[in-house]
DNA sequence: CGATATGTTGAATACGGTCAAAAAGTGTGG
DNA sequence: CCACACTTTTTGACCGTATTCAACATATCG
């Protein structure tokens, strides 16, 4: 399903910073806490993830933050067919690599068609599932059962990439990120954080997230692990 | 932007049921209340909307339900790319007029490319931005000013389509429907509609609404429309 | 007209937020 | 290696928004 960088590597590219071959495509490697670019930004680019830990997220006028996805390796980040200004910032958490693409190019080479066009779609389509789901997630799930169903996405999601095995896998997030996806405090979600590992579900310290009980927080959370694999 | 459905327009097109021509169109017609399809279905169809009112939703194990979008004339329903179990269903509210699409020719047609391609790919992007808002909508913002975001929203939504002049507009949805869209009860949004109403900002009565002070409501909740013309 | 869906209101409750302070962890430079 | 600054985590007390439960009013529709 992550062809979409296969794709990517199956074609020149050059590493440095000129703008030519295949899509206009540069690699692309940012610090940890670097913003890779911001909201409003006009730049008519987008990304491809290669490896790293990234938030895309929407800072709101009354000051609060929303992240809208955690974009994992493969993932198509910032798509939009038409020039404008940009929705949302991306942010590295990890050292995180990209490919840097055009998105003119990339429009042109969606109408002419071929697989690539084929995997663009793709992406899009599970983007969509994945935030109606985050939005079922926001809108209709309690502080605990929403934690444990974020969880399990993400072990879903980094099992797909290759990075979470045995229900355990690595996370740089801090609580305070987790918050912003999640649509609560800080405050709120360590004291979920806590509950969840007393009542041995989960476990989240040091960035690291082990699922104690995975059975019990699938049932809890409802989780259907389907809408990760297609679309809506 | 919503020239996906002008395109369908003009290409051959069969009224019956026969599945033919181009992309194996259908042109469908639903009952008010009558559901369209239903999640877990595997018919391997998608929707255009030609005419009418339509939820997009999701229901939860524990009963819930999540609304996931409110699908106006022109936008695709229930794309992906791949075949497998539905993740959302839809229900019409109003007479709806629906072109059906077989998903394996539409997915076919996006590796041929050309406008149809280009169509698509701005529609899914499209959709991944306003899936996106709702996301910060209901995660970051209280019930006020999360239902005023709603209500402007769907004034710019409906205007794009010529449904909505002088921020009034018809809107059939139930104030159970909108908390299930909200991520709220029916009881608060009435009297979150109420509130609304008294402090002169916007009314919502017998399926009319009305806005009644569009520069403050756009102020509080802090309303942006360019996420509805671009994407992510 | 009666049946059912939708809207409206009140009172009590709960879930998550706010404020504040301290503890633990992380990184930097002297 | 330690001192210092800063971020992140943790906990407590209190508060407020939204939920729950229940009753009644009002539309809507066969």
């Amino acid at each position: 399903m992550q062809t979409l960088l296969q794709f990517m590597h199956s074609h020149p590219v050059r590493a440095g910073p000129e703008r030519n071959g295949f899509l206009g495509v540069v690699a692309k490697s940012y610090k940890p806490h670097s913003i890779v670019c911001h909201q409003g930004d006009e730049d008519d680019r987008l990304f491809i993830v290669k490896s790293g830990w990234a938030l895309l997220y929407r800072d709101l006028p009354n000051g609060g933050r929303q992240i809208v996805d955690t974009p994992v390796r493969g993932d198509i980040v910032g798509f939009r067919f038409v020039e404008g200004p940009r929705y949302a910032s991306l942010s590295a958490i990890t050292e995180l690599a990209v490919f840097d693409v055009s998105r003119k190019e990339l429009t042109d080479a969606i109408f002419a068609g071929g697989l690539l066009a084929k995997e663009i779609a793709c992406s899009l389509g599970r983007l969509n599932a994945i935030l109606a789901e985050h939005l079922a997630n926001i809108g209709r799930r309690n502080a605990m059962t929403r934690t444990a169903h974020f969880f399990l996405e993400l072990e879903e999601r980094l099992s797909i990439a290759g990075m979470s095995a045995q229900g355990r896998y690595d996370c740089p997030l801090t609580q305070h990120d987790l918050a912003d996806i999640l649509g609560l405090t800080a405050v709120h979600v360590n004291r979920t954080l806590r509950e969840l590992r007393a009542d041995d579900l989960l476990s989240f310290k040091a960035g690291h997230v082990q699922l104690i009980d995975r059975k019990k927080l699938v049932k809890m959370a409802g989780f259907d692990n389907e809408y990760l694999r297609y679309g809506l």
